[in-house]
DNA sequence: GATGCACCG
DNA sequence: CCAGGCGGTGCATCC
């Protein structure tokens, strides 16, 4: 059978540009996207020998869809700089190769596919699309399959009609119905606002289309799903039209054009490689005309470091060959002997395990005088001891990645790391809290700096080299945006205290914690069979979807929430049915057990460091979109304390000696009190200055009932509407969360605004100028970016506007406690202190006191906590002490 | 890898 | 009523 492969250019040169490092040849041109995206036709051409290949590509953004709809695509971003050139060039690159390639006015690659694939299946030919979009998937029938890339660009997974039923349960055409309804935020198809994937699905595998949705409208289930689609019918129809890929595109086709010829003359492409320095593609030209197998991945796993498509281009071969991995003492100094005093040194380590072990694998250096150098110290640690003297010397500025894990890496050999002025992830994780990824090669691309990587025959890259450059320039935006001082003062200051921390690590009897368990496990297996008991059969408790059946089919209980998957199980649920029906206490009782024992007794036993004796948290300072720190392996800022089992956990975290006690500290209520801060509103200053029950005043207020009159449950709804506040208020959850009508919580929050108008006012005009500028601050100018607050989309738009309310205030208050912290540390530091601080939760620090100490600490860190800055309320912290964090007691002071 | 659930501030 | 008042991590199940 006649065999026509077409290639959707525009999609996967796209890909292969974001699947790649951005890398530039010898002369500057980028040749990323290029390189990889012949790799994969190479690969494809060669499996699949195709008889006639046609690549596609998007001749202008303006086609006839936006006749149709003119915002449609409006929300794209522009195509970067980098990638554009490369569109010329690999259109030359085909040219050479002798593939056809083709771009029509007024219309998308998607339909000149279309067109193509109908026109070859109606001569009789099998049709392959090679895309990295999805929405080819509607053109796929018994003679049309799609290869669809999958993971960046490596791998790539075929489509026919059975593979498409199988992951959409509707039959391939039928997905422009669906598209129709849940629309397209990345082509800006608006669909029927509130339908997501899901419903459509639902919907189209019900009905079969949307006209028939229309049809049969009084049989869709649930009013408020039939007023959106009757309210929004017009734009479902011409979502549709937009999603539809046309077929009938005016083409004349000689199919000779087409014609793929793998052994024709490729002295023209050999020559256009060699002058774009893709090496490797030119290397495999002779050998393709041989038809080699087809490799099991473009860019195998076993061997990252070895064919990259940065090799070769970077025109640098003389410095490849000097950064190999060297554990070479000789090669060591004779490289330190070039650097200059003063210059600054990049460092980039890699390692294994926890940083606090010292596993160092690599660590590369860079300085701009003598070029990278990468230490190789998997044989041994003997070679780092000739970077001691540098390491250590406060006066030679150090750039780094990481500078906490350097740091413990380093105190793991007895070295005390100094003089680090730059760390490029703290800086980028200001730049985009968000992001949640910080690669340096990912960084260097998006900084536009030319990534220029030698590769290292063995296992390692030059990394440090990436460091100078970046610095630069996120030291630029960071000063463009005001937030240099946060990076400078906070961010890397803290990162240090945050690494002596971890590596002091915290006091946990391990006997006790074993015991536990002991007592947990035998109490977990008595609810389990209590509850098998009542169910009448055995099953996996852990499963909710077992426990559901059983609970809702089998045993008649009736079902009160349901979950995207199944019945709901949860606590709440639970806790509403215990009164009728004794299993929901027991399983209650069980989840908290199984909880207590599998995450905290078990798991934390897990953990202990065998040498230490104790549990070193690592504190991530680049993780949470607000400014918070987190903690991982374990997490120590999620111990139990709100029940009494729970909180006897506590009891397994002591001081680090006999004598020594455990001091905690934390800010009262500080969110409301920046909140106060924030908004200036008159009354919540007030109410702080004045030192007032907060929750009583706020009911007293929203009541409009004297201060003394305020009962116990009063108290507790205003909490809640306090906390509502602060969280970015919503009258849905507030009414979960007191279990009222959405009614009565609307009404709560107007007549709570009508009290405290400078806190609507405050989130009024924070709202609207965070939809002009894209972002919101804290008191100290930490960013947080919120594109969603303009999104067409209501959940998301409102999702947005949480975050947005909430942000400022949770994240002032991380910058507070984070000011104290540096604080704190200088001051135990210059007093030569014997005390440690131990653990950040949030609002709460925690030390481990010297007796010599138990005067004095408590008094300095309530000093330092409280004066961190000044409000225009009081910040009031609160002191408790005692020999474990279970048995702690006040202290006034 | 996603989901449900449970723990914290 | 698709799922939600904010920010996290960890365990277990299921796909």
């Amino acid at each position: 059978m006649t065999k026509l492969l077409l290639i959707d250019g525009s999609s996967l040169l796209h890909r292969a540009f974001y699947a790649l490092p951005l890398l530039s040849n010898a002369d500057g041109v980028f040749t990323n996207a290029v390189h990889g995206f012949m790799m994969m036709f190479n690969k494809l051409t060669a499996q699949q020998q195709p008889d006639y290949v046609a690549v596609c590509f998007d001749k202008s953004r303006i086609t006839f869809r936006n006749r149709i709809d003119p915002e449609y695509k409006g929300t794209r971003a522009a195509t970067p700089q980098e990638l554009k050139g490369q569109f010329e060039l690999i259109k030359n690159i085909l040219d050479a190769a002798h593939v056809h390639w083709l771009e029509l006015e007024d219309y998308e690659a998607d339909d000149l596919l279309g067109t193509l694939s109908r026109l070859g299946a109606e001569q009789g030919m099998s049709v392959e699309i090679f895309s990295g979009d999805r929405d080819v998937f509607q053109l796929v029938d018994e003679s049309v399959h799609v290869f669809m890339t999958k993971k960046g660009i490596s791998e790539i997974e075929l489509y026919d009609e059975a593979a498409v039923r199988e992951r959409y349960g509707l039959e391939p055409v039928q997905l422009i119905q669906v598209k129709g309804l849940m629309g397209d935020s990345s082509d800006n198809i608006p669909g029927v606002p509130g339908v997501g994937e899901k419903t459509a699905l639902k919907l189209i595998s019900r009905f079969g289309s949307i006209d028939q949705v229309y049809e049969r409208l009084p049989e869709v289930d649930g009013p408020k799903l039939r007023e959106k689609l009757a309210l929004h019918q017009e734009q479902a129809l011409r979502s549709r039209e937009l999603a539809t890929i046309c077929r009938t595109v005016p083409l004349e086709v000689d199919w000779a054009d087409f014609a793929f010829d793998p052994n024709c003359d490729k002295a023209e492409l050999a020559a256009l490689y060699d002058k774009l320095g893709l090496r490797q593609l030119s290397r495999a030209l002779p050998q393709q005309k041989a038809k080699t197998p087809a490799a099991e991945s473009l860019f195998p796993e076993e061997d990252p470091f070895g064919e990259r498509p940065w090799e070769g281009s970077s025109g640098e071969a003389e410095a490849a060959s000097a950064c190999s991995p060297c554990s070479d003492v000789a090669a060591l100094e004779a490289y330190l002997a070039k650097l200059q005093p003063g210059k600054s040194l990049s460092l980039y380590a890699q390692w294994h395990g926890a940083a606090i072990d010292g596993d160092l694998d690599l660590l590369s250096l860079y300085t701009e005088e003598a070029g990278p150098f990468i230490l190789d110290l998997r044989p041994g640690f003997g070679p780092l001891s000739a970077l001691r003297h540098l390491l250590e010397d406060a006066a030679l500025p150090k750039q780094t990645a990481a500078a906490k894990e350097l740091k413990e890496l380093l105190a793991a050999h007895g070295m005390q790391l100094q003089g680090v002025v730059d760390d490029v992830y703290l800086a980028a994780y200001l730049l985009d809290p968000a992001a949640g990824d910080y690669a340096l090669e990912a960084l260097a691309r998006e900084n536009g700096l030319p990534l220029v990587l030698p590769p290292s025959p063995q296992d390692g890259a030059a990394y440090a080299r990436l460091i100078p450059g970046l610095v630069e320039k996120l030291r630029q935006r960071l000063t463009e945006c005001g937030m240099l001082e946060l990076y400078t003062d906070m961010e890397l200051p803290l990162s240090f205290v945050l690494a002596d921390m971890e590596i002091n690590g915290i006091n946990v009897d391990k006997a006790q914690l074993e015991a536990m368990s002991q007592e947990l496990l035998a109490e977990e297996k008595d609810c389990q069979s209590k509850i098998y008991e009542l169910a009448g059969m055995e099953f996996n408790l852990n499963s909710p979807k077992q426990l559901g059946s059983v609970l809702f089919e089998k045993m008649g209980i009736p079902p009160l929430k349901k979950t995207k998957t199944g019945y709901s199980t949860d606590a709440e649920v639970l806790e509403t049915l215990a009164p009728l029906y004794p299993v929901a206490q027991l399983l209650l009782d069980y989840r908290m057990v199984a909880k207590l024992r599998s995450t905290y007794t078990e798991g934390m036993a897990k953990l202990i460091n065998p040498r230490s004796g104790k549990l070193h948290t690592r504190f991530t300072q680049t993780v949470t979109a607000t400014g918070r720190l987190s903690s991982v392996e374990p997490n120590l800022q999620n111990i139990p304390v709100r029940q009494e089992q729970g909180r006897r956990i506590r009891k397994v975290f002591t001081a680090s000696a006999p004598e020594r006690l455990l001091l905690a500290a934390d800010y009262s209520q500080i969110e409301l009190r920046v909140l106060a801060h924030v908004t200036g509103d008159e009354k919540l200053i007030a109410a702080y200055r004045e030192g007032e029950d907060i929750h009583a005043r706020t009911a007293a207020e929203v009541l409009g009932i004297p201060l003394e009159q305020v009962t116990s449950e009063q108290r507790r709804q205003a909490k809640a509407v306090n906390f509502g506040i602060v969280y970015g208020i919503s009258d849905y959850g507030l009414s979960r969360d007191l279990s009222i009508s959405r009614k009565e919580a609307q009404d709560y929050i107007e007549r709570y605004y009508a009290r405290y108008p400078q806190v609507e006012e405050w989130h009024t005009i924070l709202l609207e100028q965070a939809r002009k500028d894209g972002y919101v601050s804290t008191i100290f100018g930490r960013r947080r970016y919120l594109p969603d607050l303009n999104n067409r989309n209501y959940n998301l738009r409102s999702f947005a506007e949480r975050m947005a309310m909430n942000a400022p205030i949770q994240g002032s208050a991380a910058d507070i406690i984070k000011i104290a912290m540096v604080r704190l540390d200088r001051e135990l530091q210059q007093r030569n202190s014997a005390s440690r601080m131990l653990l950040q939760v949030h609002d709460e620090l925690i030390f481990d006191m010297a007796p010599e100490d138990m005067e004095s600490l408590p008094k300095l860190v309530k000093e330092q906590m409280e004066g961190a800055v000044s409000l225009s309320v009081p910040l009031i912290v609160d002191l408790k002490q005692g020999p474990d964090w279970y048995t702690m007691e006040k202290i006034l002071k």
